[in-house]
DNA sequence: CAGTGGTCTAGACCACATC
DNA sequence: ATGTGGTCTAGACCACTGA
């Protein structure tokens, strides 16, 4: 391969952001195995090492398992898929996972503020999703999220939520729309409670409540969800484990 | 290098565990750059490509930091194990690290009472030393700490603490005690300032705060340290990356 | 300019899985 | 026996850094 390279990016990472797409895309089932090193270096018209380090970025990312002598193989994302993996929040009652039930009070169009603009790197006033949900923890209705997805990125998801009963947000956005989310970013602050949240949650006025902003970023790197989380702490914590 | 090879390990491996054990013997200080590639190829009688696996991965490891067109750095490590691994208050303007001041308020024996028994692991009342620190980010005393140590795993750390400049507390139980924190478990909440927060904070009564309950383990699991951290998230916040 | 790390190639041999 | 990923070599060109 000779040619000068038109584009700025590496190689491995042009044929990574393809095969990842690929995964995506269901070409390859979860459990299944990827075509071999050598016949991707014959398809992409490229040397086997390229390819090589290609699929070492996803094995280090987890979206592909690799063994000796048997092949690379589409880790099992869907079925098993953990939502828990970001979850923080948690009861005070320890040990019972007494159920996270939830419910949307509303989804609609909206506008992106200057907040989110820059979460999400995105115009200002660009168009978007908002939708706004209330998460009950141990039967108690302890927490109200509010999440904003762009038109540009998450086109229609308005109409996916507004189903009768739909499947975790993380899901829809890896069957609906690609994305596998892979990272998030948050930010704790402590404050007292809006009006909205008074309502909402049954507090009294003047309640301290605990405000979660996050940021979810998929396998690409780039910026999908903002969301805002907020409620009393006297049910329950946010809980976070280092090292 | 045709020699059958004697060891089960890669080379690079063996290249990176030697590596990674002369940084640690200072052969190079934090801060300074290894040796090109090139010379270690020539050293080692390997070839680049295997000397680069092993930088690689350590740089992977966040042992050093690699720069195109500079070098190889030391990333600062050794006796300054990284404080900052823990660390994830941060003050509001984003960029400047504008340092991290710490005051002490007292040091004094006090004995466990249920929530730090029960934390610990160690029975009620067990004797220990409490400690109560401001801590000021971006120059505004703007956190209040309370740890305690039990007599039993850190005898005299009430001395080591009164002496007018100290390390940080996990240098003085890894050098003092031989305890090397290596998890952290932490429980947040959102609360009203007591009144010794609104004193020694400057805060205005009511204002609330974001509280965190830290455990921190040593590498044998055991729980050395308990503390409280509090302060108002007015100019500072609580970040957490997952994934 | 020379030196660094970053990318890419085209080979080679190995240990392991499967048949 | 064949094919897989895992390791290793010996070249090449690139972009960036610093003198």
């Amino acid at each position: 391969m000779k040619e000068p390279r038109p584009s700025a990016k590496p190689l491995y990472q042009q044929v990574k952001q393809h095969l990842v797409s690929r995964v995506l895309k269901k070409e390859w089932r979860p459990g299944e195995c990827l075509p071999s090193e050598m016949r991707l270096a014959e398809e992409y018209n490229l040397s086997q090492g390229t390819i090589r380090k290609a699929i070492e970025e996803m094995a280090s990312e987890g979206l592909v398992t690799r063994q000796a002598g048997k092949g690379t193989f589409v880790t099992s994302h869907g079925g098993d898929y953990q939502p828990f993996r970001f979850r923080r929040l948690h009861g005070d009652s320890e040990e019972k996972l007494t159920g996270y039930e939830e419910k949307y009070i509303h989804t609609k169009k909206v506008t992106a503020d200057s907040r989110i603009s820059r979460a999400l790197q995105i115009p200002e006033g660009a168009r978007g999703t908002e939708a706004l949900r209330l998460r009950s923890i141990d039967t108690l209705p302890t927490v109200l999220e509010r999440m904003f997805f762009s038109d540009e990125s998450c086109p229609g998801i308005d109409k996916v939520l507004q189903q009768p009963s739909t499947p975790p947000i993380y899901f829809i956005l890896e069957q609906d729309y690609g994305f596998l989310i892979t990272r998030v970013s948050e930010k704790l602050r402590a404050r007292i409670a809006t009006d909205e949240e008074v309502e909402l949650l049954h507090l009294t006025p003047g309640t301290p409540v605990l405000e979660i902003e996050r940021i979810a970023y998929s396998l690409g790197r780039e910026a999908v969800e903002w969301r805002i989380t907020s409620g009393s702490t006297d049910h329950m914590h946010y809980r976070n484990e280092i090292g």
